[in-house]
DNA sequence: TAGAGAATAGACAGATCGGTATACCTCTGT
DNA sequence: ACAGAGGTATACCGATCTGTCTATTCTCTA
């Protein structure tokens, strides 16, 4: 009954599917069943929506892949665990994401294309926390702390590489590839 | 002086920015400088436009890259070109390619996120395009032929992580990390 | 040289956009 | 008991969107 989160459920739903430009205000007022009042006494624009929409996604997606990541002993298992998490995400086995269409902020940010626009900042600062949960598991497999930055990179691009070809490349073993070439890597830094 | 190319520059300069559905018909005329009848003389749609938009996109991007591979010699050689010329294009040292927005092609999948989508479509196409130039030089590596479809996709997929974390993550040396990369990862497969 | 084709400028149509305003309803806390 | 908060429904505003149309000019070529 929370009308305010309702909304930004129905516009999320509608942004990641049709991208946020081509989903108008008053569609997802209908989606969500929701008077336009309503909407503007929550939100003081379409802006402010689309922003609290990115912060839902952000949280929401970071504490499903956190807890995925907790559930395992940090290290090896971490690593097997991101690429699984993966995995069942591209084969729309995980409920609390709903189906894949890509990266939510990756195509966030394809739609507002500069540095300094809000959203682009925080699709950024949401890719740097998972780089953050990432490099938790690389500590814990011993490499070396010099090495460290570079390696979580390596794994994170690993990441982003797999889901711009499950997406784009509808190739759903995309993760599988993935992670068979994050031992590859792993092995050549742990000797 | 072919209105018909001119606008396809403008348009594309303009999507390629801001996104295709935050960019107008007459936000491109204006840029152009091309009276509204003249496009539609040209073109029975938007939608036509941005089929030209991507197919053009399509051209120069794909002949930009074949003519940097054919320059070398392949196998070894490729490889490193590919990400060399990744790099270039990220530094926005190729004055074809105009300045580094990201993947134009991933991008409009961001707003086209329908897989049945004529643009999808055509985004899918320029990549396994792309995907055979990259076949051409893991052949000539004496990668063996059961093992050719995963080794491609596996550098392809390198390819697609270092452009997001270049994009997204602002990581400008992501094609230097993604080469390294692929050479651990041949490496393995070549014994 | 006459006429077709391609271009211009710009008014216009109809829909939709984000956002505001009005009027009324229904709870809830003091 | 009643004020105020949060809600619905809907009309409305000005702006902008894609696309059409008219009227006129330019340029090439048969």
């Amino acid at each position: 009954m929370d009308k305010r989160q309702q909304l930004i459920y129905s516009a999320f739903d509608l942004f990641y599917r049709h991208g946020i430009h081509a989903v108008g205000i008053n569609q997802i007022l209908q989606t969500a069943g929701i008077a336009k009042k309503t909407l503007y006494h929550h939100f003081a624009s379409k802006n402010e929506l689309i922003a609290a929409v990115v912060d839902y996604r952000d949280e929401r997606f970071y504490q499903w892949l956190a807890s995925r990541l907790d559930q395992v002993k940090p290290g090896y298992d971490g690593i097997n665990e991101l690429f699984d998490a993966l995995d069942d995400w591209f084969h729309n086995r995980v409920d609390e994401l709903t189906d894949f269409h890509g990266c939510f902020f990756i195509n966030s940010c394809a739609e507002f294309n500069d540095p300094e626009h809000p959203v682009y900042l925080q699709c950024q600062q949401h890719k740097q926390k998972i780089n953050r949960l990432i490099e938790r598991h690389i500590r814990a497999l011993g490499v070396p702390e010099p090495a460290m930055d570079q390696v979580t990179a390596s794994i994170s691009l690993l990441k982003e590489g797999a889901i711009v070809m499950a997406h784009v490349q509808a190739d759903l073993s995309a993760a599988n590839k993935a992670k068979d070439m994050a031992w590859i890597i792993l092995a050549a830094y742990l000797g």
